[in-house]
DNA sequence: GGTCAACCTTTGTCCTGACATACGTCGCCC
DNA sequence: GGGCGACGTATGTCAGGACAAAGGTTGACC
C-alpha cells in the first residue's frame, strides 16, 4: 500500500460523495446520514474544526430534503459532536471527548476497555421489599421482589459488589446466564428497553464484610452508586446499589442545551 | 381479568386551550410550546401516564403546523418526559424523576437545595501548567495557566475542596467575586458558554492535609471529581479537580436513545 | 364463542417552499 | 487608512402536505 500522503486535510472536498444512502432500507434517511457522519467524525475523516458542506448543498447532492439533513445534523449537535453557527456553517467540535454512553453498564464498560469481566452470583432469590426498594420499584413494602447479589471481577481481581432488586416475573433469571452476561444485556434480550435512569454516586468507607469480598482493607474508600432504571413508559425495571473499588471511576460526557 | 395497572388518568380536557402562544415573541414557537408543556408535566397538571392531544389536532387548535408541534414534543421526548407510540399517542412518562440538570455546578446545586453556600478562596494565581493540566487545557506544558483553589462550605461546614485551572486571560477573576458567586456563574456572565464537559468520578482516602481542611479524619472516604469543560466550539475552558466529603452525592438522570 | 382480517387512529418519515436572522467580508466613503 | 454599511452566505424557523407503518378496535366469518 502506498504511504498515505493524502491523509492530511483537504477534508471532505466532497462530503456528499462519501455518504451513501439506501432508500429501500428500513432505517430512516436522517439516521443513515447521522451514523455515517458520526463515523467520519470519530475516525477523524472529518477532523475537529473542519466545516461541513452547507445544508442546502448537502441536501441537494444527496438527493434528499433539507429537513432530513437538518435532523441528522441536529442529532449530532445534541450529542455535542457538531456545532452550528448561523451565517457561518456547521463545524466539528474541536475537542476529542470521551464519547461515553449516556447509560452505561459496568459489564459493557469493562468489555469495551478490553478487560475480561467475570461475575460470581452470590445470591439470587425472592425477598420482601424493604422501604427503599419498595419506593424505587413502586411496589408495596413487603411485596416480593427479586434480589440479586453479584461480585464482578476483571482479570481475577474484584472490582465491584453489586446488589440489584427487580420486580418479580419481569424476566427469568438464571445464575448461569448472569455469570456469562451483564444484567442490562439480559434485560435487553428479554425485550426490556431501558430508557431512563436516576443515578446517584457517592463515597463510603468499606465495612469489614465488604472489604473482605472486594479484597480491600476495612475502612478503605469505596465508590458507591445507586441507580433506578425505568423502561419506555417509566415503569421501574431495576434498582441497584453498587460498591466499587476506588480504582474504578465513572466517566461521562455531559452536554448542556 | 382485573383492570390493568395502566388505568387511564383523566387527561387535560383541552390541552390546547391551556397553551398560550405569542407570535411576536423572539422565542421560537416550538420552544414556547415545549416550556409550557414541561411546566404542566412537572406541576402534574399533566399527570404521569396521561395522554396528550394528538399532534394533528394540537397543531390545528394552536394554529401552528405539525412540524412545530413535533419539535416541541420531540424535545421533551429526548429529555425523557414524554413517550411517543405510533398508533397510540404521546404519554407523560410514569416515573417522577430527579430532572437534575445535565451539567451541574456545586454552587447552584447547594443554592437550589435551599442551603447557603459560602466560599473561601485559598489560592488565586498563575502557575506553569503540569502535564495533566496542559493536556486538559490544550496548552504547552509549562505554559502559564490560572490556578484557583477554593473551600466550599454550606451552613458553615466544609463540603468540598476545589482546585481549578483555567486558560489565562479567559476572564478577569477576583477573589471577592469568587466568594460571592460560583465559578460557572462568573464564566456565564463573562460570555463563556459552557456546552460540553468530560467528567470522571471516583473515591479516594483523605490525606492528612485534605482531612484538616475538610474537617474530616485522615483516611476518610472522599468523593473525587475531575472535569474538563468546553465551550461552544470545543475549546477547553476549565479543568477542575475536586474533593467532596462523603456526605455529598452526585445525582443525575440519564436518558438513552 | 373465538380468530383473524379490515379499518381507524396516531405517530414516523420525507418533501417543497418561504422568509427571518446572524455572521463575515468587501468595498465605499469620509 | 480606518470606520461602517451593504451584501452574500448559512443556519433558524415555520407552513402545509403526502404517504408509510404500527398499534388498537371492531366486525365478519368459521
Amino acid at each position: 500500500m502506498v504511504a498515505s500522503p493524502s491523509a492530511r486535510v483537504a477534508p471532505a472536498d466532497d462530503l456528499a460523495a462519501e455518504l451513501s444512502l439506501d432508500r429501500d432500507s428500513p432505517v430512516p434517511l436522517h439516521q443513515q446520514v447521522a451514523v455515517q457522519l458520526e463515523a467520519m467524525i470519530v475516525a477523524e475523516r472529518l477532523p475537529p474544526g473542519s466545516r461541513l458542506t452547507n445544508e442546502v448543498e448537502l441536501a441537494d447532492r444527496l438527493g434528499i430534503s433539507r429537513p432530513t439533513v437538518r435532523t441528522a445534523i441536529g442529532y449530532l449537535v445534541d450529542r455535542g459532536l457538531l456545532v452550528r453557527k448561523r451565517g457561518v456553517g456547521t463545524q466539528v467540535v474541536r475537542a476529542q471527548l470521551n464519547r461515553s454512553l449516556e447509560l452505561t453498564s459496568l459489564h459493557d464498560d469493562l468489555l469495551h476497555a478490553g478487560r475480561r469481566p467475570t461475575t460470581t452470583v452470590l445470591q439470587l432469590a425472592e425477598t420482601p421489599a424493604d422501604a427503599e426498594v419498595a419506593a424505587a420499584l413502586a411496589v408495596a413494602p413487603g411485596a416480593p421482589v427479586t434480589v440479586l447479589r453479584r461480585l464482578r471481577s476483571a482479570e481475577g481481581r474484584p472490582v465491584a459488589l453489586m446488589t440489584n432488586h427487580l420486580p418479580v416475573g419481569l424476566l427469568p433469571l438464571r445464575a448461569e446466564d448472569l455469570e456469562a452476561h451483564g444484567l442490562y444485556e439480559l434485560l435487553r434480550a428479554a425485550g426490556v428497553r431501558i430508557r431512563i435512569a436516576d443515578q446517584s454516586v457517592g463515597a463510603a468507607a468499606a465495612t469489614a464484610a465488604q472489604a473482605r469480598q472486594l479484597g480491600e482493607r476495612a475502612g478503605a474508600a469505596l465508590l458507591t452508586m445507586t441507580r433506578t432504571a425505568y423502561d419506555d413508559e417509566g415503569r421501574p425495571v431495576e434498582h441497584g446499589s453498587h460498591l466499587y473499588r476506588s480504582a474504578y471511576r465513572f466517566s461521562t460526557t455531559l452536554v448542556s442545551r
